[in-house]
DNA sequence: TGTAAACTCTATACTAAGTATAGGGTCAAG
DNA sequence: CTTGACCCTATACTTAGTATAGAGTTTACA
């Protein structure tokens, strides 16, 4: 199979496919006397295996590591379940910070209607006010 | 008020300052004759402006949009509003994904106790499951 | 058999929002 | 006069790919 029909089957570009191998998420398949890439079944299920763990957001980094762990079946699968539990932490606190942040937004829209002028503008008042210099003497007033 | 004073008071690093400019959030500062950078207290106020925007976590180009239309007084502040709103919306559609994926991840988790080995773990075998080949039938030959 | 389309190759540049470094120049104090 | 603290520009690096150039290869069709 050439890289144009694992593209077809995996959903995935040529030049994610190619730019997994440089990453040496996907192992080096066997090239045809023109140099083509030519795939194996099994380099189908690691990238299906690849694309599953990305649409989980797992960075290239966290793949690599359950990508290793799973390669000696008969090790502790902690390492994957530390990395998973890690995942999932960063999550959260991604989502509490995007709250926190929204919040802030929402506060800060609701100061302007839609037909005012930009010197009277509630929101940008409200940014230009928030603002405060750090200075030697002062902190936070 | 030279570059260094001036990340001090802002903390924003002196890079970032920098950046800044060449993006042309910060205008460009007089130069001293040794082409040193001199910082009035606008620019300060300015460069508080863009922390703060950045801290709401609005993308260069977005802060751009809001720096414009806040030169012109007389202008309706529609476009200030539009750009906040849409920012609100997207942060609103990452926290929904977040949750998705939250989830997803949590559920997977739970197939594993953390001292199994690799071979029998249901976080490996959750991951491996999911996947599906496109075949040429069911889409494009 | 010729050729044009479709496919593949490598290498490079680009994205966002900075950070980090190299290799210089400038300034104040001791 | 030299040391250290600044400052300058230019470049490379980060993530997870995407997009392109310029080349070579294979396939389809007349």
């Amino acid at each position: 199979m050439k890289i144009g029909a694992l593209s077809a089957k995996t959903g995935l570009s040529i030049q994610a496919i190619r730019f997994y191998e440089r990453k040496t998420l996907l192992s080096k398949p066997e090239r045809t006397q023109s140099n083509y890439r030519s795939y194996s079944d099994e380099a189908l299920q690691q990238l299906m295996f690849i694309k599953q763990c990305r649409a989980l957001d797992m960075t290239i980094e966290e793949i690599s590591l359950v990508l290793e762990a799973r390669a000696n079946p008969e090790n502790s699968c902690q390492d994957i379940n530390e990395t998973i539990d890690k995942h999932i932490e960063n999550i959260e606190h991604r989502v509490d910070e995007l709250k926190v942040l929204q919040k802030k937004l929402v506060s800060i829209r609701s100061n302007c209607a839609s037909d005012t002028k930009i010197k009277e503008c509630g929101v940008l008042h409200k940014l230009d006010s928030i603002v405060e210099v750090q200075s030697a003497s002062k902190s936070n007033s």
